[in-house]
Formats: C-alpha cells, structure tokens, sequence
DNA sequence: CGTGCTCTTGAACTTCGTCAATATTTGTGG
DNA sequence: CCACAAATATTGACGAAGTTCAAGAGCACG
C-alpha cells in the first residue's frame, strides 16, 4: 500500500507495465522483448510476435539509476541505447560558459542515447528523475541484427526521424511561443504521453521541478510558476507544486493554438 | 564570367563543387557518387574507393528547384532523401495558427528528407534559397543497400545522430541565448561550414533574408537588422545588406561563448 | 526607371528576467 | 518522531531585452 499524506489524494506513482519487474531487478537475466508490456510504445511497435522472437538476444541487460543518478554523460563513449523500462529521465545540453537547455523527458518505452552514434561520444548528459531502469540495448547488436531483419532496420530509422521531428516541433515552441503557449503545450504533450501508458489524462505528478521546465521551455523558474498561477487562476486546472489536475484541456489546447483568444 | 555590378565587388556565387554538373544538368544520366567533388562532404564521408563504388545506382537521378521553389512539402509523401549538389535551401515547420520556424539552412553536400521517414510524410516544408540541384536518393533502395553494405548503414545512422545532435544545438540556442549570441553563433557556425567547402571564411554573401535568419534565431527582422548594425557599429564586421565582411571573428566568438564580456 | 521587396532606424510598449522576501516541502540526523 | 537544514516553490517590484508600429531609404527585377 501507499503511503498518503493526510488530506490529499494518494501519490500516483509510475506503475510498472513491464513484465514482472520487481523479479527482473533483482534477477536481471535474460529478458525478451516478445513477453515485455511496454512492447507496443518502444522499439517493437507494431511487430508481430514473429518479429518479436527475432528480437531475441537484442537486450543483454538492464540497468537501474537511482534518482539524480547519470545513465550516461556528455563525452562518454558511446556504445548502447537504452529504452526506459520504469522512471523518467532528462536529457540536457550546456554551452561553454555553463548555460543547460533541457532537450527532453523521457518515459518508459522512450529511446535514449541516439545522439551518441554521430561521433561514438555521447553529447548529453541524461539523468533520472526518479529511480529508474532502463534495458540496454548494445548498438553493435542493433546494427547487426538490423541487417538482417528489415522490420527493425526501418523500425529503427523511424524512430531516430521522430526524434528528428519532436525536435523541430520543440525548435518551434522555443522560437515562436510565449510563456503560456509553452508551458499548455508542454503540459498537453506530457498527458498525452501519459494516457499512452494507462495513466489519467488529467491528473499527473510532475517529476521534473520547475526550474527543470523551464530549462526545457527557454523561461526562467519564476516564469514557470507564474504560468501555473495563472493557469490555476483561469480555472485551466489545479496546482498544487507537482500535482496537477487538469480542469479544461480545451482551453489548454486553445492557448497553444491561437496566441490571443 | 560573372556578371558584376558596377563599383561592387563581384558577388560571389556558390561555386560548383561537383564535378561536370553543367553537363549533367543537361543531361541527367547515370551519376556515381565516386565522381563526385562532394563525396568528402556528403553521403560517402570517409568512404575507401572501394566503398564508393558500391554507392553506383544508389542516386539514381538529380532535381533541379529554382529559387523560391518547394523540393517538397509538408504532408506530401516521402519516398526519397535529397543530397544538395548546388545552391542553398531553407527548411520551416509552422504550427497550426500559421506561426512559422526555419529549422535549418542546407549547404552543398547536406542532407534533405530525413523527417520525412518517421512516417512516411514529410514534416516541414524545404525551399531553394537559389536555383539549385540535389541528387535523389530512393530511401527504398537506401535501405535496401545498406542491409548489406555495413559502412553506409553505419555512416547513415550518423548523419541522422548528427542531425539530432545539431538539433539540441539549436534548442540551447534559442533557449539561452541573447539576440546578439545567437546571431553571432549562426554567423560562426555559416562560415564555418562555408570554409569547409573552399571558401572564405570571412567573406560571404547572405542568401537568405533578415526575416529568415530571424525565424531560424527566433527574432524578429528588426532586431535581427539592429543586430547587425551593432556588430558593424562595434567593428566586428562590415554588412552592406546581404554582403558580409567578418573582422573581428575571435570577438564573435567571445560573444557566444561569454555572456558579458 | 518605376514598383516590389528588403532593409534600416526610431519610439513606445510588452513580456519576461532579475532580485528579493517568504512559504512550503523534503531530507537528515539527533 | 521531531527539529532543523536544504531544496523547492510562490509572489511582488523593478528593469532589460526584444517586439510592435511606423516611416523612410536602398536595391533588384521587370
């Protein structure tokens, strides 16, 4: 049972949609892709359990990251992929003189480490946000198997050209919105993530604080919280620090679409 | 001989770095990549002779696209990458109310399409800045090459990494930095990439607009122009409209790396 | 040799950042 | 289990950076 805290809603925290995990973290042995939950989210969506057998032997491990804890840094040398079996993950960037940009949040079923095959060294640090556990995927393995199995080679090219895309969709916001259109849109991508993975579409715990959003979003903490003032003035939807219940989604949509309505 | 305008310097175009391109335009035959002044820039990057001669057949035709035109749009179907031969292209994604981001400028050498795999529609739209040429690369036959070719599979994989990691560049730009920085930082990373194709490193010709490098730095033409006129005023660079002169670029790079300096 | 289009520049205004004070929550060790 | 310290979040007042609006100058193309 959950803990509670007297007088509020019980913390819902990520539920595990993986195949008996709590077994698989203590015994990380062998584990296949065909008989894992988070299958139709991560790398083998929309195979067949045919395609899944072939998978076989793509995973060799897992690997848990305590909260704060660094899945992998700026500069190390790059030799796998994770997907994120439980928890949540940034991803970040900095300049020289020490600026981070936030390049994303990542949530079980969601790749990490693609920025690394360009020179063999990652170019980000990505850090858990909460404990987390991820299952390695060895890029050689990938490379190999992919030459031989068409249905992951164009898997796999399509979900680097996602990220590609998600990209340039982030590049937009950052370029073009204000702070109400950033923080909406960011909200609206995160439930719908969310609801993808069995949660509630209008009640969420963020795991990322707000200096975090808004080293995502290009504004400062302050801004952030602001925004979520207003948002809870206008009745968008009720804030409590990380606890968020979204009362109208439509106006949220309303903000990102149309600037001044 | 290049037309000259009276009491201006010649305008420098983009020279042609691929070879026999005249005729080819004419005729559009049979264009193997190994014959190609481009190879040290594009596709084949660190290919032995070997290599590129497995490349044969994988272009299987080129595209001409006058200035102003569409290589495609967003939404149409994709079906093949565009490797640039000649000339200069922007690329821009626009969210629903019509607000526009230029999320790159393509150079000779440089890759177009590669949104378009995600889900077999492209994702932006890709515009020629000048009359320009590309070679058509099938993305069918692209993956069916490098299925058995490792080096291209290998080398595509990092061209896509590449795209993403220059995608994070541009988020901590446009999340971090100040007019003047993120001026500075297009300005630098444009020459750069210029010097690696044979010319000047301090001596270009914009071919763009200033409401294009404003919707690529997430500025306005005017403060793009101001910016400009202070960067000529502070002895950094002569600008007479589109033609640049860069005088100082260690100041330039002061000015991204060092906030207040 | 006009007529666009592009660029420059000024002035008022808006948004967000900065600085500062305070509140709330979380984590830690007694 | 409580108390204290550290981290996180809220809110206000003020200022700086960039946008908006507007007018005019410079080029480029037909």
């Amino acid at each position: 049972m959950l803990k509670t805290l007297p007088g509020a809603t019980p913390l819902p925290t990520t539920p595990d949609l993986s195949a008996a995990s709590s077994v698989a973290a203590l015994q990380p042995l062998k584990v296949a892709c065909a008989s894992c939950n988070l299958r139709e989210l991560c790398l083998p969506v929309g195979m067949t359990a045919n395609d899944l057998a072939r998978l076989d032997g793509l995973v060799d491990k897992r690997r848990s990251v305590p909260r704060g804890g660094h899945l992998f840094r700026n500069g190390e040398h790059f030799e796998a992929i994770y997907a994120v079996r439980t928890g949540f993950f940034k991803t970040c960037v900095s300049s020289e003189d020490g600026r981070e940009q936030v390049t994303g949040f990542q949530m079980a079923g969601e790749l990490l480490g693609l920025d690394g095959i360009s020179s063999d060294h990652h170019h980000c640090d990505a850090i858990a946000l909460e404990d987390s556990s991820v299952c390695v995927i060895s890029y050689a393995q990938l490379e190999n198997l992919s030459r031989e199995f068409t249905v992951l080679q164009h898997q796999f090219h399509k979900i680097m050209s996602r990220e590609i895309v998600r990209d340039h969709g982030v590049m937009l916001l950052l370029g073009n919105m204000r702070a109400e259109e950033r923080l909406a849109a960011f909200l609206l991508n995160l439930t719908q993530r969310l609801e993808a993975r069995g949660f509630s579409a209008s009640s969420l715990v963020l795991r990322m604080t707000r200096v975090e959003i808004g080293t995502y979003l290009g504004l400062k903490l302050e801004t952030v919280s602001r925004t979520f003032s207003k948002f809870h003035d206008d009745g968008l939807m009720e804030v409590k620090q990380r606890q968020l219940r979204i009362l109208d989604q439509a106006g949220l949509q309303a903000l990102v679409n149309n600037s001044r309505c």
